[in-house]
DNA sequence: CGGCACTAGTTGCATACTCAACGAATAGCC
DNA sequence: GGCTATTCGTTGAGTATGCAACTAGTGCCG
Protein backbone atom coordinates (compact mmCIF):
# COMPACT_ATOMS: atom_id res chain seq x y z
CA UNK A 1 0.00 0.00 0.00
CA UNK A 2 2.77 2.34 1.09
CA UNK A 3 4.30 1.67 -2.57
CA UNK A 4 0.76 2.05 -4.28
CA UNK A 5 0.31 5.56 -2.81
CA UNK A 6 4.17 6.79 -3.95
CA UNK A 7 3.17 5.51 -7.18
CA UNK A 8 -0.01 7.14 -7.09
CA UNK A 9 1.50 10.20 -5.73
CA UNK A 10 3.90 10.37 -8.82
CA UNK A 11 0.81 10.21 -11.25
CA UNK A 12 -0.56 12.94 -9.61
CA UNK A 13 2.46 15.19 -10.00
CA UNK A 14 2.79 14.12 -13.24
CA UNK A 15 -0.83 14.61 -14.23
CA UNK A 16 -0.43 18.21 -12.75
CA UNK A 17 2.74 18.85 -14.91
CA UNK A 18 0.99 17.90 -17.78
CA UNK A 19 -1.95 20.42 -17.23
CA UNK A 20 -0.46 23.43 -15.64
CA UNK A 21 2.12 23.16 -18.91
CA UNK A 22 -0.86 22.34 -21.59
CA UNK A 23 -2.92 25.80 -20.24
CA UNK A 24 0.39 27.66 -19.57
CA UNK A 25 1.36 26.65 -22.98
CA UNK A 26 -1.81 27.23 -24.95
CA UNK A 27 -2.37 30.67 -23.28
CA UNK A 28 0.98 32.09 -24.15
CA UNK A 29 0.26 30.89 -27.53
CA UNK A 30 -3.59 32.79 -27.42
CA UNK A 31 -1.96 35.60 -26.21
CA UNK A 32 1.20 35.93 -28.56
CA UNK A 33 -0.29 35.24 -31.64
CA UNK A 34 -1.91 38.69 -32.21
CA UNK A 35 1.24 39.66 -32.37
CA UNK A 36 2.64 36.99 -34.83
CA UNK A 37 4.65 34.94 -32.32
CA UNK A 38 4.29 31.34 -30.93
CA UNK A 39 5.61 30.28 -27.06
CA UNK A 40 8.44 29.10 -28.95
CA UNK A 41 9.57 31.72 -30.79
CA UNK A 42 8.67 34.15 -27.83
CA UNK A 43 11.49 31.94 -25.80
CA UNK A 44 13.75 32.19 -28.17
CA UNK A 45 13.42 36.27 -28.19
CA UNK A 46 13.73 36.36 -24.79
CA UNK A 47 16.73 34.50 -24.30
CA UNK A 48 17.93 36.79 -27.06
CA UNK A 49 16.87 39.77 -25.45
CA UNK A 50 18.19 39.05 -21.77
CA UNK A 51 21.61 37.65 -23.36
CA UNK A 52 24.90 39.82 -22.09
CA UNK A 53 24.36 43.56 -23.14
CA UNK A 54 28.33 43.45 -24.20
CA UNK A 55 27.64 40.93 -26.84
CA UNK A 56 25.28 42.87 -28.29
CA UNK A 57 22.46 40.63 -27.82
CA UNK A 58 24.50 38.27 -30.39
CA UNK A 59 24.39 34.74 -29.74
CA UNK A 60 25.28 31.25 -31.15
CA UNK A 61 23.17 28.85 -32.40
CA UNK A 62 24.86 26.17 -30.51
CA UNK A 63 24.25 28.40 -27.65
CA UNK A 64 20.48 28.56 -27.91
CA UNK A 65 20.13 24.89 -28.50
CA UNK A 66 19.69 22.67 -24.78
CA UNK A 67 18.66 26.10 -23.59
CA UNK A 68 15.52 26.06 -25.54
CA UNK A 69 13.33 23.04 -25.73
CA UNK A 70 13.82 21.85 -29.21
CA UNK A 71 15.44 19.89 -31.93
CA UNK A 72 18.57 21.64 -33.65
CA UNK A 73 16.43 21.43 -36.76
CA UNK A 74 13.52 22.93 -35.30
CA UNK A 75 15.48 25.58 -34.14
CA UNK A 76 17.18 26.45 -37.10
CA UNK A 77 13.86 26.21 -39.01
CA UNK A 78 12.28 29.02 -35.77
CA UNK A 79 15.47 30.99 -36.34
CA UNK A 80 14.76 31.24 -40.21
CA UNK A 81 11.00 32.43 -39.57
CA UNK A 82 12.17 35.05 -37.02
CA UNK A 83 14.62 35.88 -39.62
CA UNK A 84 12.15 36.08 -42.43
CA UNK A 85 9.49 38.48 -40.07
CA UNK A 86 12.77 40.60 -39.91
CA UNK A 87 13.15 40.06 -35.72
CA UNK A 88 16.58 38.23 -35.61
CA UNK A 89 19.52 38.27 -38.38
CA UNK A 90 22.31 36.02 -38.93
CA UNK A 91 25.78 36.18 -39.66
CA UNK A 92 28.17 34.05 -39.98
CA UNK A 93 31.13 33.35 -37.06
CA UNK A 94 34.35 34.54 -38.17
CA UNK A 95 36.26 32.64 -35.27
CA UNK A 96 34.30 29.43 -36.10
CA UNK A 97 33.33 29.59 -39.92
CA UNK A 98 30.83 26.74 -38.95
CA UNK A 99 29.05 28.77 -36.72
CA UNK A 100 26.03 31.35 -37.01
CA UNK A 101 25.37 34.41 -34.69
CA UNK A 102 21.93 35.38 -34.10
CA UNK A 103 21.06 39.05 -33.06
CA UNK A 104 18.02 40.71 -32.56
CA UNK A 105 17.19 43.14 -34.26
CA UNK A 106 15.74 46.26 -33.31
CA UNK A 107 12.26 44.93 -34.14
CA UNK A 108 13.11 42.20 -32.49
CA UNK A 109 14.11 43.94 -29.51
CA UNK A 110 11.13 46.16 -29.97
CA UNK A 111 8.25 43.35 -30.18
CA UNK A 112 10.07 41.61 -27.02
CA UNK A 113 9.42 44.42 -25.20
CA UNK A 114 6.24 44.75 -26.23
CA UNK A 115 5.20 41.30 -25.45
CA UNK A 116 6.86 40.29 -22.56
CA UNK A 117 4.31 42.33 -20.34
CA UNK A 118 1.65 39.77 -21.67
CA UNK A 119 3.84 36.79 -21.35
CA UNK A 120 4.19 37.68 -17.34
CA UNK A 121 0.62 38.53 -16.88
CA UNK A 122 0.16 34.62 -18.17
CA UNK A 123 2.78 33.38 -16.20
CA UNK A 124 1.04 35.09 -13.27
CA UNK A 125 -2.26 33.58 -13.84
CA UNK A 126 -1.60 30.63 -15.12
CA UNK A 127 1.13 29.25 -11.88
CA UNK A 128 -0.78 31.22 -9.14
CA UNK A 129 -2.20 29.64 -7.16
CA UNK A 130 -0.46 26.57 -8.23
CA UNK A 131 2.45 26.97 -5.50
CA UNK A 132 3.18 23.42 -4.74
CA UNK A 133 6.59 23.92 -4.40
CA UNK A 134 8.91 26.68 -3.13
CA UNK A 135 8.64 27.87 0.44
CA UNK B 1 12.53 45.05 -5.67
CA UNK B 2 9.96 42.47 -4.02
CA UNK B 3 7.62 42.55 -6.95
CA UNK B 4 11.01 41.97 -9.32
CA UNK B 5 11.67 38.88 -7.44
CA UNK B 6 8.65 37.45 -7.68
CA UNK B 7 8.90 37.53 -11.19
CA UNK B 8 12.03 36.32 -11.40
CA UNK B 9 10.72 33.37 -9.25
CA UNK B 10 7.45 33.00 -11.60
CA UNK B 11 10.19 33.05 -14.65
CA UNK B 12 12.13 30.19 -12.92
CA UNK B 13 9.29 28.21 -12.01
CA UNK B 14 7.70 28.03 -15.82
CA UNK B 15 11.54 27.34 -16.99
CA UNK B 16 11.26 24.20 -14.81
CA UNK B 17 8.25 23.40 -15.77
CA UNK B 18 9.32 23.49 -19.11
CA UNK B 19 12.48 21.79 -18.72
CA UNK B 20 11.13 18.60 -16.52
CA UNK B 21 8.06 18.27 -19.03
CA UNK B 22 10.04 18.43 -21.88
CA UNK B 23 13.00 15.84 -20.50
CA UNK B 24 10.24 13.54 -19.24
CA UNK B 25 7.93 13.62 -21.89
CA UNK B 26 11.15 12.89 -24.44
CA UNK B 27 12.00 9.86 -22.27
CA UNK B 28 8.15 8.57 -22.41
CA UNK B 29 8.38 8.45 -25.81
CA UNK B 30 12.00 7.32 -26.07
CA UNK B 31 10.88 4.60 -23.98
CA UNK B 32 7.44 3.63 -25.41
CA UNK B 33 8.44 3.85 -29.17
CA UNK B 34 9.86 -0.06 -29.73
CA UNK B 35 6.70 -0.95 -28.55
CA UNK B 36 4.88 1.05 -31.31
CA UNK B 37 3.66 4.08 -28.79
CA UNK B 38 4.17 7.80 -27.93
CA UNK B 39 3.45 9.37 -25.02
CA UNK B 40 0.09 10.44 -25.91
CA UNK B 41 -0.85 6.97 -27.07
CA UNK B 42 -0.16 5.95 -24.03
CA UNK B 43 -2.00 8.44 -22.01
CA UNK B 44 -5.54 7.42 -23.55
CA UNK B 45 -4.98 3.97 -23.15
CA UNK B 46 -4.08 4.12 -19.69
CA UNK B 47 -7.43 6.38 -19.63
CA UNK B 48 -9.45 3.68 -21.06
CA UNK B 49 -7.27 1.02 -18.68
CA UNK B 50 -8.30 2.85 -15.31
CA UNK B 51 -11.89 3.08 -16.59
CA UNK B 52 -14.56 1.72 -14.44
CA UNK B 53 -14.38 -1.98 -15.29
CA UNK B 54 -17.86 -2.08 -15.25
CA UNK B 55 -18.13 0.34 -17.85
CA UNK B 56 -15.91 -2.96 -19.76
CA UNK B 57 -13.42 -0.20 -20.21
CA UNK B 58 -15.33 1.61 -22.20
CA UNK B 59 -15.74 5.57 -22.79
CA UNK B 60 -17.26 8.01 -24.74
CA UNK B 61 -14.65 10.28 -27.02
CA UNK B 62 -16.84 13.33 -25.27
CA UNK B 63 -15.37 11.52 -22.07
CA UNK B 64 -11.58 11.75 -22.95
CA UNK B 65 -11.65 15.23 -24.28
CA UNK B 66 -10.68 17.39 -21.45
CA UNK B 67 -8.87 14.24 -19.59
CA UNK B 68 -6.16 14.50 -22.53
CA UNK B 69 -4.75 17.79 -23.37
CA UNK B 70 -5.17 17.41 -27.02
CA UNK B 71 -7.67 19.09 -29.15
CA UNK B 72 -10.71 16.91 -30.27
CA UNK B 73 -9.47 16.41 -33.71
CA UNK B 74 -5.98 15.06 -32.66
CA UNK B 75 -7.76 12.74 -30.27
CA UNK B 76 -10.27 11.31 -33.31
CA UNK B 77 -6.95 10.44 -35.20
CA UNK B 78 -5.00 9.45 -32.40
CA UNK B 79 -7.88 6.48 -31.56
CA UNK B 80 -7.81 6.09 -35.23
CA UNK B 81 -4.27 5.05 -35.31
CA UNK B 82 -5.27 2.60 -32.10
CA UNK B 83 -7.95 1.32 -33.82
CA UNK B 84 -5.85 0.79 -36.98
CA UNK B 85 -3.78 -0.90 -34.83
CA UNK B 86 -5.95 -3.26 -32.88
CA UNK B 87 -5.63 -1.73 -29.54
CA UNK B 88 -9.01 -0.10 -29.53
CA UNK B 89 -12.38 -0.53 -30.62
CA UNK B 90 -15.20 1.98 -31.79
CA UNK B 91 -18.77 1.18 -31.69
CA UNK B 92 -21.90 3.67 -31.81
CA UNK B 93 -23.72 5.14 -29.10
CA UNK B 94 -27.09 3.22 -29.24
CA UNK B 95 -28.55 6.44 -26.79
CA UNK B 96 -26.69 9.06 -28.72
CA UNK B 97 -25.92 8.29 -31.92
CA UNK B 98 -23.75 10.66 -32.24
CA UNK B 99 -21.59 9.36 -29.71
CA UNK B 100 -18.76 7.21 -30.07
CA UNK B 101 -17.49 4.45 -28.07
CA UNK B 102 -14.25 4.07 -27.36
CA UNK B 103 -13.43 0.73 -25.80
CA UNK B 104 -9.92 -1.52 -25.11
CA UNK B 105 -9.15 -4.53 -27.00
CA UNK B 106 -7.56 -7.35 -25.50
CA UNK B 107 -4.72 -6.31 -27.11
CA UNK B 108 -4.92 -3.28 -25.95
CA UNK B 109 -5.04 -4.54 -22.13
CA UNK B 110 -2.24 -6.19 -22.63
CA UNK B 111 -0.24 -3.53 -24.41
CA UNK B 112 -0.88 -1.41 -21.76
CA UNK B 113 -0.03 -3.84 -19.25
CA UNK B 114 3.48 -4.18 -20.64
CA UNK B 115 4.26 -0.60 -21.05
CA UNK B 116 2.85 1.03 -18.01
CA UNK B 117 5.96 -0.33 -15.47
CA UNK B 118 7.96 1.43 -18.27
CA UNK B 119 6.13 4.16 -17.89
CA UNK B 120 6.17 4.51 -14.01
CA UNK B 121 10.10 3.66 -14.05
CA UNK B 122 10.78 6.89 -16.24
CA UNK B 123 8.22 8.65 -13.88
CA UNK B 124 10.43 7.83 -10.81
CA UNK B 125 13.56 8.31 -12.39
CA UNK B 126 12.65 11.78 -13.61
CA UNK B 127 10.67 13.29 -11.14
CA UNK B 128 12.21 12.25 -8.00
CA UNK B 129 14.86 14.71 -6.78
CA UNK B 130 12.57 17.62 -8.72
CA UNK B 131 10.53 17.42 -5.44
CA UNK B 132 10.96 14.90 -1.85
CA UNK B 133 7.61 14.44 -2.41
CA UNK B 134 7.66 13.65 1.49
CA UNK B 135 5.50 12.49 3.70
C1' DC C 1 50.08 17.63 -47.37
C1' DG C 2 46.31 13.86 -46.83
C1' DG C 3 42.93 11.55 -44.40
C1' DC C 4 39.68 10.69 -40.78
C1' DA C 5 36.67 11.96 -37.06
C1' DC C 6 33.99 15.35 -35.20
C1' DT C 7 31.02 19.60 -34.78
C1' DA C 8 27.64 23.31 -36.61
C1' DG C 9 23.82 24.20 -39.06
C1' DT C 10 20.47 23.19 -42.83
C1' DT C 11 17.23 20.40 -45.43
C1' DG C 12 14.06 16.16 -47.04
C1' DC C 13 10.68 13.45 -45.39
C1' DA C 14 7.24 11.61 -42.44
C1' DT C 15 4.27 12.51 -38.71
C1' DA C 16 1.26 14.81 -35.33
C1' DC C 17 -0.77 18.88 -34.10
C1' DT C 18 -4.34 22.92 -34.41
C1' DC C 19 -8.02 25.48 -36.53
C1' DA C 20 -11.96 25.73 -39.32
C1' DA C 21 -15.52 23.60 -41.91
C1' DC C 22 -18.38 19.82 -42.30
C1' DG C 23 -22.18 16.01 -41.68
C1' DA C 24 -25.01 13.68 -38.51
C1' DA C 25 -27.85 13.40 -34.41
C1' DT C 26 -30.20 15.69 -30.61
C1' DA C 27 -32.71 19.21 -27.94
C1' DG C 28 -35.52 22.97 -27.44
C1' DC C 29 -39.21 25.82 -29.12
C1' DC C 30 -43.19 27.33 -31.87
C1' DG D 1 -44.84 18.05 -36.96
C1' DG D 2 -41.27 21.40 -38.48
C1' DC D 3 -37.13 24.78 -37.50
C1' DT D 4 -33.22 26.43 -35.50
C1' DA D 5 -29.35 26.04 -32.29
C1' DT D 6 -26.22 22.97 -30.27
C1' DT D 7 -23.32 18.99 -29.62
C1' DC D 8 -20.40 15.00 -31.20
C1' DG D 9 -17.10 13.32 -33.98
C1' DT D 10 -14.53 13.36 -38.44
C1' DT D 11 -12.01 15.46 -42.20
C1' DG D 12 -9.21 19.10 -45.05
C1' DA D 13 -5.55 22.40 -44.96
C1' DG D 14 -1.70 24.53 -43.08
C1' DT D 15 2.11 24.44 -39.84
C1' DA D 16 5.58 22.82 -36.48
C1' DT D 17 8.36 19.14 -35.07
C1' DG D 18 11.80 15.21 -34.95
C1' DC D 19 14.95 12.00 -37.25
C1' DA D 20 18.21 11.14 -40.51
C1' DA D 21 20.98 12.57 -44.22
C1' DC D 22 23.67 16.14 -45.97
C1' DT D 23 27.18 20.22 -46.55
C1' DA D 24 30.72 22.80 -44.75
C1' DG D 25 34.33 23.84 -41.51
C1' DT D 26 37.64 22.38 -37.80
C1' DG D 27 41.09 19.61 -35.42
C1' DC D 28 44.08 15.90 -35.08
C1' DC D 29 47.33 12.52 -36.23
C1' DG D 30 50.29 10.31 -39.68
Amino acid sequence: MAVNTAETRLEERWRDILAVHARTMCEIDRVLHPHGLGASDFEVLDLLATEPPEQGEQCRVQNLVGRVHLSQSALSRLIGRLEKDGLVERSVCAEDRRGVWVALTPKGRALHAEVLPLQRAVLRRMLAGQELQGA
